[in-house]
DNA sequence: CCGCGCGATGTAATCGATTACAATCCGAGA
DNA sequence: TCTCGGATTGTAATCGATTACATCGCGCGG
């Protein structure tokens, strides 16, 4: 049993050439002869050879990693579009760096300890929020370039993002909920600062104003995407004198709590107020009545998102600054909506 | 503008000291006087430099970084712990990797490509599953000291083993329902080859029959702890002529879908039948009636694990072989739990 | 006054792979 | 026959930090 890994250099000596030649056998093997090729493999193996990867990303100045922002790893929408980078990069060589971004501080530590020290090549934020001094720093290290805002984004920073078409699918809820006859929806949304409330509270203000609705500044409620926030809401919207008869969530997380806290306060749902969420998480088709809501493509936002940072890494990029990709939507009709009462 | 990022070389100038110096001051500041630490410092700041990682990895034959094997990713009950092993590895100094373990040979790779490489100091694996083969190479170069499992474990492998005390659980749960007055519980299990699923079926079977219960086979069901098989349990027991009063889901998700399955046959829950689950979900307290469960800690079970792994990669740990450590459980009771009919 | 020991710092070897440049060989074309 | 070009392989510099060892200076006991 050998001590310590076989080096370049012992594989070398096995094969009876140089390290030159065996590194060339490991990066561009097309550039020797056959029967040279040949012997540096049988020696590898014989070897056990493996390439230390510090050294090799000491000498080419990359890192063969990506670090990947979440913000909160425990929210299962989020762990599903990690997946799904984490397969497109798996399969082109790098390794997936982790962090989640509502740890104190995290962001700008997991910028400045890994980025900035060359340990990362990219980066993929799921994060909308960057701050001054992460995109600053970003910029004067000229790593603005490797760097991929997903699901959410910042108009801040001129960056590619590749998020879901969230006016359409908040037009489609609207425009789902007028066909079948509603007048007075309520919304809840998610918190004041992030930029996927934002577009979508608008979207729904305009979307119902083209329709001609009256919408009360009492019916949009602001939550934050969690469960906690669902039921927080319903207490609040049934509590109105002058009640909405649908209501459209921002998340399905919240949807889904407000639907039990309905439940539990007696209304029925879709009977008495009908409920969209947005996501089409799994468990939405598994519940009773399965949830009527939008549909992202989460595996495809990752995906595009990884595929994106990838063409960047390469040196790909056709277009400069902001490269916005829109990820198709979907209304999904369950049972959670149905005519006013 | 800088156009290449400041080495060690440039602050020892600035700073008017050595290479040495430098790296001292960095690594241990205490071996240097105040002054000299000082001088460094200040020059370190003014000229922005961060060390260069790659070149410190080499030199110091460490990583910096830990794998983390995840079974499925998208489940949220796996990423909760994910999001606690990241904190403590985080707060030490150390990157996450993730791998997915459910892609095909994604294992193997991930265990070759970057443990044997070098690039990882250490693995957690959520994934009870371990090859022959990854285990042999794991053993064949010494790096067996830093993996450790979590949640999930296998007794093929001697390792250190952070787990929930399933059987407690298990028990917890038997004894609830006997006391309500059940004497014919069904399980939904786990699928065959999962160790969770076999200790806890067994330890279901066992409590059972301490209770003097006479359990038909009809009623344990093989499930995946999916969302998709605890409505297909519902379907076979429901359909029994023989119908339990209550059943045992091994996992919330399972339970979660067996209920509305049950709700859209007809069946009440906890009226016609009590349903308990594993794992207390987030979701589990936010659905109606509330899921009664048994409530593993997840952030304690990866907290546990990293600070295992931190433990052995500080070359502190006591014990050789297999240490296993058990998380609590705890029976939480709402409202899916009832006497019998 | 000498020399020992210790703390602070510098010099240079080292980690292991990549790659610019040089050397060699071989066949084709003049 | 000689030269030139291309394909193949070797030599050695290089990436940037760490650290063994050497050096220096200083205080203190003998």
């Amino acid at each position: 049993m050998k001590k310590t890994q076989p080096k370049i250099k012992d594989v070398a000596f096995v094969a009876g050439v140089s390290t030159a030649t065996v590194s060339r056998a490991l990066t561009q093997p097309d550039r020797l002869s056959a029967p040279t090729r040949q012997k540096v493999f049988d020696a590898i193996h014989s070897t056990g050879y493996r390439v230390n990867q510090a050294a090799r990303n000491l000498r080419t100045r990359r890192a063969g990693a990506v670090l990947v922002l979440v913000p909160n790893l425990g929210n299962p929408f989020f762990s599903a579009i990690l997946s799904s980078i984490n397969d497109v990069l798996a399969a082109n060589g790098y390794s997936v760096l982790v962090f989640d971004s509502q740890q104190p501080g995290a962001s700008e530590h997991a910028v400045a300890d890994c980025f900035l020290n060359g340990s990362v090549d990219g980066m993929i934020t799921l994060d909308g929020h960057m701050s001054d001094a992460t995109g600053h720093a970003l910029r004067s290290t000229n790593m603005m370039q490797q760097v991929v805002f997903c699901c959410e984004w910042s108009d801040q920073w001129q960056l590619p993002s590749i998020r879901s078409n969230n006016g359409l699918g908040t037009r489609l809820v609207v425009d789902h909920l007028v066909a079948l006859g509603h007048r007075r929806i309520a919304h809840v949304a998610g918190p004041a600062e992030n930029i996927l409330a934002e577009v979508r509270k608008k979207a729904f203000a305009q979307r119902c104003a083209i329709h001609g609705l009256d919408i009360s500044p009492d019916w949009i409620v602001e939550g934050d995407f969690s469960l906690g926030a669902g039921a927080r809401a319903a207490e609040r919207i049934l509590a109105l004198s002058e009640r909405p008869t649908a209501v459209f969530c921002a998340s399905d997380a919240m949807a889904l709590s407000f639907i039990t806290r309905c439940q539990q306060l007696g209304v029925a749902v879709p009977q008495d107020i009908s409920v969209v969420g947005f996501d089409d998480i799994e468990l939405a088709a598994f519940m009773e009545p399965g949830l009527t809501t939008i549909r992202q493509d989460r595996s495809g936002l990752g995906r595009l998102a990884a595929q994106e940072l990838l063409a960047r890494l390469r040196g790909e990029q056709k277009t400069e600054g902001a490269h916005v990709i829109f990820a198709p939507v979907a209304l999904i009709e369950r049972g959670t909506t149905a005519a006013p009462p």
